[in-house]
DNA sequence: AAATAGGAAATTGTTTACATTATATCACAC
DNA sequence: GTGTGATATAATGTAAACAATTTCCTATTT
């Protein structure tokens, strides 16, 4: 069969790239390509700040790491291009975008604006037993974080808004939202790993949560909003702190 | 001068590429990179349906008909594909995305997000010389109207939204709207051109325009957002009978 | 006549090569 | 030492080549 042989060079190639254990989660999805795959590695290296911001990018280097040419790094870069992490100065190569205060701004701002028509659109459509799932998440959270454990709540953040996200309707909103998501990791130097900020992100998520659950879609919308800003605020306030002193404004 | 030479190239190339007309006016920009004016070329062919809802494309076609090689036409499509005006399916090619209700639905529902932010952001920085130029070219289209001349009132329309898009200080807003706007030209199969919704526009912009000149940034975001939605109205209402029937919903 | 198999042609995904441009190195003058 | 220019090296932009897969056409079978 064509498709077990085509599997078997993906698998040559993933094995390649990367380790074990990332490559048996990455099959268990319908096969990526080749293509995507460079791309979310490239991806990840940039939010993750392996490569970090304002560096240099040199496609061969990336393409002899990965073991794969060039054209698919370029490929990946020209998306990441589009997407805001990556700047491209002609002839003079890529490079990883800057973080200044004011992309802080502009991109919570979107992110706002997004994720509140998002609650708009999908507070009335939301099935009853995916908000109970939630629910049972935002339960156990609630139990870590008394022992100080944030991973559960960081769980519950995530689903909570992909949960929104899912069910907006509209998938082009979907999309964008998904893209900014990555936009926030690149620019979440501070984050949930402080044990205060958790506490108050739980409270806050929690109450989107309950107002969800009753239907109330400006009052979910309100504290949508208001959780974005807030969340934003926080990052703005230890941005001098946490940035490397790369780009100011 | 390595720049010249550089420019000696590209002019070279667009000579191969298109009219001699066009050419100066490109070439009045500074430099269009090749990749650019790849890109240009295959959206252009897109989204006034030179290439139809549905049709397969062939790179190594477009290739050839534009003197160039197979990897700028794979690039200009990969951006694209992120655009959304075109979608690939793996091993079987790329084909230009099918025009369906729901997709008028969500771009104009997206649209009226972003244009009614970018509305509430500009209102209060538009500087009084730019209004002023606005209000001019409205006067013209005023007196163009009444001979059933419809050109300018287009031009009228474009000013408008674009002065709005110009100064709404969110860079990443400023971009997606113009990215949308491809859209709508791809969705906009009726349009000013029938004199009739001439007429309704002009006076939906030119109360847009009043509010805007008044500073009233409340009764400006109402009114652009009426606008948007009117303007999603006629086209599905129009969208049977203008679509090829390749795709309903 | 319809269905199916097989092979040729077309097309895609990816790599490799090449020309041009930018960057770094080093020698030499001041 | 510092600055300047020439040369070598590295990196980019683009094209071309190649392998693998799909599509299309024809011939054969039922």
């Amino acid at each position: 069969m064509a498709t077990v042989q085509n599997m078997d060079k993906i698998k040559e190639r993933l094995s390649q790239m990367m380790s074990a254990s990332e490559r048996r989660a990455q099959l268990g999805q319908d096969h990526q390509s080749l293509e995507d795959l460079v791309y979310q590695r490239v991806r990840d290296k940039i939010i993750y700040h392996e490569l970090k911001p304002s560096e240099r990018i040199i496609d061969a280097k990336l393409a002899e790491e990965f073991g794969v040419s060039r054209s698919l790094v370029r490929q990946a870069l020209t998306i990441l291009e589009k997407e805001e992490l990556v700047v491209s100065i002609p002839r003079r190569g890529f490079y990883v975008k800057d973080i200044s205060k004011k992309d802080v701004q502009e991109i919570y701002d979107i992110r706002k604006l997004l994720e509140v028509f998002a609650t708009e659109l999908a507070v009335p459509n939301l099935p009853e037993n995916q908000i109970a799932q939630v629910e049972e998440i935002f339960r156990v959270a609630r139990e870590d974080l008394k022992e100080g454990v944030v991973e559960s709540t960081i769980e519950a953040d995530m689903r909570l808004h992909g949960m929104i996200t899912e069910y907006c309707g509209n998938e082009r909103l979907k999309k964008m939202i998904k893209q900014y998501n990555n936009l926030y990791v690149f620019y979440r130097i501070v984050d949930l790993s402080q044990i205060n900020r958790a506490n108050i992100a739980y409270v806050e998520h929690y109450e989107i949560l309950e107002a969800v659950k009753a239907r109330d879609v400006q009052r979910a919308k309100e504290l949508m909003g208001q959780h974005i800003e807030n969340a934003r605020e926080i990052i703005l306030q230890n941005f001098n702190f946490y940035t490397f002193g790369i780009n100011e404004v």
